[in-house]
DNA sequence: CAAGAAAGAGAGCACCGCTCTTGCTTTTTG
DNA sequence: CAAAAAGCAAGAGCGGTGCTCTCTTTCTTG
């Protein structure tokens, strides 16, 4: 099935490839909001009309580029999933945060075009959903492991209300058998939470108030590991040496291009 | 200073607001981005280059629909937060938190306005800031009064990094110089962890998983209520009747139109 | 009342997404 | 192998957008 068909089979995959990148790369630069057809194909030296040989409307190329974000923040998280295997569980917790908040931060508009704002009561197409929990299972596979360990304490708060019950138990089944109802409902919860805090530091609602970001976003996902149950290990005091969490090197391309226009959103 | 000052004047000021009121229809009807000045001034009648005596640009007008957002969203939660005066905190909390979330989901399109994805390094216009901490500051002031009766524990979780400290400490002096510091850092997270939770209800994120949307959000928000040290009362058992935080009757128009295009964000 | 400011109307510019028709090339098929 | 079918690029064009400029009318004010 894979096999090269020929020459137009051939040419039509590297069309297909050489828009998408152009169309990334104005997203990037740009945004979603002035990502647009025609300025694709006039880079790439083509007819806009050309284009849709390719892609049958500018909201599925989008789709494309949405899953190629989805994928490429569920690779972040897988990467730093897969750095983490003996540590502790509220660490690794914590690393995989870090990963996801740091891409998040290096590519807004991809991360503003998967978590920002869709139109409401759009469901997303099929394609998407496979990408789009890579990295929700990274975050899974830590509870898991130590629920296998032994790690997990139950989360704390108040016993869950009978229908969010019957939600988790159903995610449960799908998802992860072996855990507990709360525990399920509780990565649920902090999973949103998570993206709460990044969002807000992506969009900038933390502006004038919060200025140590990697910081403070440590410390929220210290917060939600607890929440789930991942509490701290047997020795608190070894628990996250400073130099370990707040000050990693790797810093890299945090600035943002900060175009003109406020919105078109 | 407000005296009326002629036909012109008042013919102006009303103008504006019309304008400001078909763009309100239109954006809760369409979204932002099929928000359009052309469409706009047709309905109103008029051409669309007069419009630009009211309002510069498009994006000036969408200021003003931002600054009615957030109005609107706060005094939801100021409304929520004034009907609970001698309840325990707790339960304070999530009522706010729910009149917050009601109103999202009732208003998706203008909390995606202002929650959603703006243009990443966008600094919001100072004229936003005020009405955009009218929904937060009803939450401190349940925690200011928490304190000041006694009902405020320590939030759990690790001592805070010293970035985090200092700007926790700096944002105390600003707006509750009486709370502890862990306790404004801890408020500041949970304020973004429940625009996540919300974010992600509003936006469809949980729509594979999650039925009882608001059971969920009660859920979560005691949960958070619990992060900051607003813990249950002392009767735990008394804590949340399931009745009534589990089926509050007004269940209103949380239907959404669930327009055609993906995209265009 | 006349000068000046404010407002509306209209034309026009440069974009946008998208469609349709017209030629040309590659592939498939009789 | 030639003919038919399918794929592809190009161009013109449609209806829409935000925005600017000019011209005329209307209201305000010295």
């Amino acid at each position: 099935m894979s096999v090269i068909k020929g020459a137009r089979e051939r040419a039509r995959i590297e069309v297909t490839a050489a828009i998408k990148q152009e169309a990334s790369k104005q997203l990037a630069a740009e945004g979603a909001a002035r990502l647009s057809l025609r300025a694709v194909a006039r880079e790439l030296g083509m007819v806009s009309s050309a284009l849709y040989r390719y892609f049958p409307s500018r909201d599925e190329l989008l789709t494309a580029l949405i899953i190629d974000a989805y994928d490429a923040i569920g690779a972040a998280a897988e990467q730093a999933l897969a750095g983490t295997d003996g540590e502790p569980p509220a660490d690794r917790w914590v690393a995989v945060c870090r990963a996801v908040g740091a891409w998040a931060v290096a590519h807004p508009h991809e991360y503003a075009l998967i978590y920002g704002s869709p139109v409401p009561g759009y469901t997303a197409p099929d394609d998407t959903v496979g990408p789009a929990s890579r990295a929700a299972f990274a975050l899974i596979t830590i509870v898991r492991d130590a629920h296998r360990d032994g790690l997990l304490q139950p989360p704390p708060g108040r016993p869950l209300a009978a229908p969010v019950r019957a939600d988790a138990a159903r995610l449960a089944a799908e998802i992860a058998p072996e855990l507990p109802i709360p525990t399920i409902a509780a990565i649920v919860a902090v999973w949103a939470q998570l993206f709460g805090v990044i969002s807000f530091e992506v969009f900038g609602q933390f502006n004038r108030m919060i200025d140590a970001r990697r910081e403070f976003l440590d410390q929220a996902a210290a917060g939600l590991a607890l929440q789930i149950g991942l509490g701290a290990a047997e020795s608190p005091a070894e628990d996250t040496p400073e130099g370990t969490i707040a000050a990693t090197p790797e810093d890299a391309t945090t600035t943002i291009p900060a175009p003109d226009g406020v919105l078109r959103s």
